[in-house]
DNA sequence: GTCTATACTCGGATAGAC
DNA sequence: GTCTATCCGAGTATAGAC
């Protein structure tokens, strides 16, 4: 790829997750994906084949975000305060660069479904969920540690849990909340 | 209504929240509607003023048996064993009529994104959500209180916690847990 | 290698006959 | 209450300009 000549590829991608994430995959259409990078409808048929190939570009970003993340994680030591840190970081990515990510996943969860990259998604958000789980635990525990990790995530989505708070109280609140589940009582 | 000659406008609802849940609202064509039901495409359309007004009408229902279980839960007492009471019957409900709606609704939900039925689902939803919390305690109880409701939900959502359990036993602990989470300690 | 012009197909929607 | 005919718009394919 060094000696491509344009980033119109990684643009099509930027505006199609954009789109994508505000109006939903199949309200959004190729001619405003077009019209908003100034080419042609047909020209994105040159960087794309379909407008699927185009949501599944953008749906193994998002995959590649989350399993660094599980890579990262899976290389700490299986101490309590480190479990205490994953959820901290996890926090913090969802703060700093997942909002739009995550907006994205749950709008479009259903366009896709059949998608390879959607099932790559999937299965990272499964690991993602597991990273906490002490193998050897009861099922009690290894559903807390799970709900943990939802808890923060919950904790980013507004209108969900709209107790007065704003966004980093409420993240906070979240990460305290996962915080105590994974501690043992 | 009572004079109406035929049930086609129910029969069309009901596949449709089949069809919209299998293959998700986008993806399945009017064509397949009318097909299922033995009518033609337009027919559709003496019933229904759009696709979306079909959509609108699944959706409704489903708002409907939220508010129904919401107006249940809001006579209850405000006890700590009624508030059990509330999680399991929301476990229940869960596990014998509200598998398929809670998949349609997961599968669909960028679909009803700006159809006012979503939105009443949605307010819904947030009211179920609600109904644990006890309205004077602190942001911590407030969001515990909401996850427990969470979490009895994710109980029966099979691969977010594949961890070797079946349904029903997936389900006992998901109550478990949420029990637990709205319990002082 | 990158894009435009043009044309084809199919699905949602409408008007009006029966 | 349902069907026939028809329109329109969006995704897609291809040829060819630069």
């Amino acid at each position: 790829m060094a000696g491509r000549r344009t980033d119109t590829r990684e643009r099509i991608e930027q505006v199609a997750l954009e789109l994508f994430a505000e109006r939903g995959y199949d309200k959004t259409t190729l001619q405003e994906v077009a019209e908003r990078l100034q080419i042609t409808r047909p020209a994105l048929y040159y960087h794309f084949r379909t407008k699927e190939a185009i949501l599944g570009s953008v749906v193994d970003r998002i995959g590649e975000s989350i399993d660094e993340l599980v890579g990262w994680a899976r290389g700490q030591p299986a101490t309590v305060e480190s479990r205490r840190e994953i959820l901290r970081r996890i926090s913090e990515l969802l703060e700093d660069q997942w909002r739009p990510l995550f907006r994205f996943a749950q709008v479009n969860q259903g366009a896709m479904r059949d998608l390879p990259a959607g099932e790559r998604l999937r299965a990272g958000v499964v690991s993602m969920l597991s990273l906490l789980a002490m193998p050897g635990a009861g099922a009690i525990k290894q559903f807390e540690a799970r709900l943990a990790v939802f808890a923060v995530v919950l904790g980013s989505v507004p209108f969900l849990f709209d107790i007065g708070l704003d966004e980093s109280e409420r993240a906070a609140v979240a990460l305290e909340v996962a915080t105590k589940l994974i501690s043992d009582d």
